[in-house]
DNA sequence: CTCCGTGCAAATCGTTTGCACACAG
DNA sequence: CTGTGTGCAAACGATTTGCACGGAG
């Protein structure tokens, strides 16, 4: 968990309560939330705050490299960004996990890209069933 | 371009004048196509087709698996199913690219997966800069 | 003949926006 | 002080749904 004031005042920002809780919502999470999972993490701690504002700082976290937005079927989903990482997605519950740590920008060193395209970032997502459904014979 | 019509069969569906389609624009379509997209495209050939229906149609074929479904930051994109293959996101312009040829299931005999976790598909998205923006001076 | 698929419009869901006030710097 | 961030409610865009009719098998 980075330095949330610092990177906000890189970016000419400003830090506020409600950007500290739900950044500590965020990397207290345990899996990958949704902007209204988060919201109502967050309420317990700060009752007044609103959806919009929720989304308004995922927006800027994001911005500064704090997190990543994870588009789904549904709702987006949130991951705090600690080290550059794959997930995996159960097809039958639905559930996001993280790939082991391991650097995935590496694969690109493996992989030819059309000519003139200047990389940035990799994202990756492993489609299966997770071992919980597993056993439950799937 | 598998055979449609057998596809449906396998799943218990019908064929149809908006299912051949939604297919055929889909697989004519040079990019990735929204389905908005191809609501247009398709309408010159069959002008009555409604928008809900080429939603239905693509949900049909992602699960008899002849499409892949992108979700992205705006509308969801679509993808005509011929090999398992990455794809590039511009960062600037958002333009969807494939990444050339190659089976990109093969990066999962190099990454550990979570115990338990039994893979199905991969997908993987470079995002940077495409060569046409590179050039524009980005 | 039987249903599945269609078209239409309204409903729903996630997300964004406009505005007036509050508070960080 | 100055403007950025907030809360609220309304607006918005993408997708889904309910329903009655039409056509595939």
């Amino acid at each position: 968990m980075s330095d949330l004031r610092t990177t906000l005042r890189g970016q000419g920002r400003r830090m506020t309560a409600q950007r500290a809780a739900v950044y500590a919502a965020l990397c207290a999470a345990s899996g990958h939330p949704t902007a209204e999972e988060l919201f109502f993490a967050v309420r317990g701690h700060l009752p007044g705050i609103s959806l919009a504002t929720v989304y308004n700082t995922l927006d800027t976290l994001v911005d500064g490299g704090l997190a990543v937005k994870i588009p789904g079927d549904g709702a987006a989903r949130y991951d705090p960004l600690c080290f550059p990482h794959g997930h995996t997605r159960c097809a039958v519950c639905g559930t996001l996990g993280n790939l082991p740590e391991r650097d995935i920008t590496a694969v690109l060193s493996e992989i030819p890209l059309p000519t003139g395209f200047q990389a940035r970032a990799v994202t990756m997502e492993v489609e299966g069933v997770c071992a919980d459904c597993a056993g439950r014979g799937h």
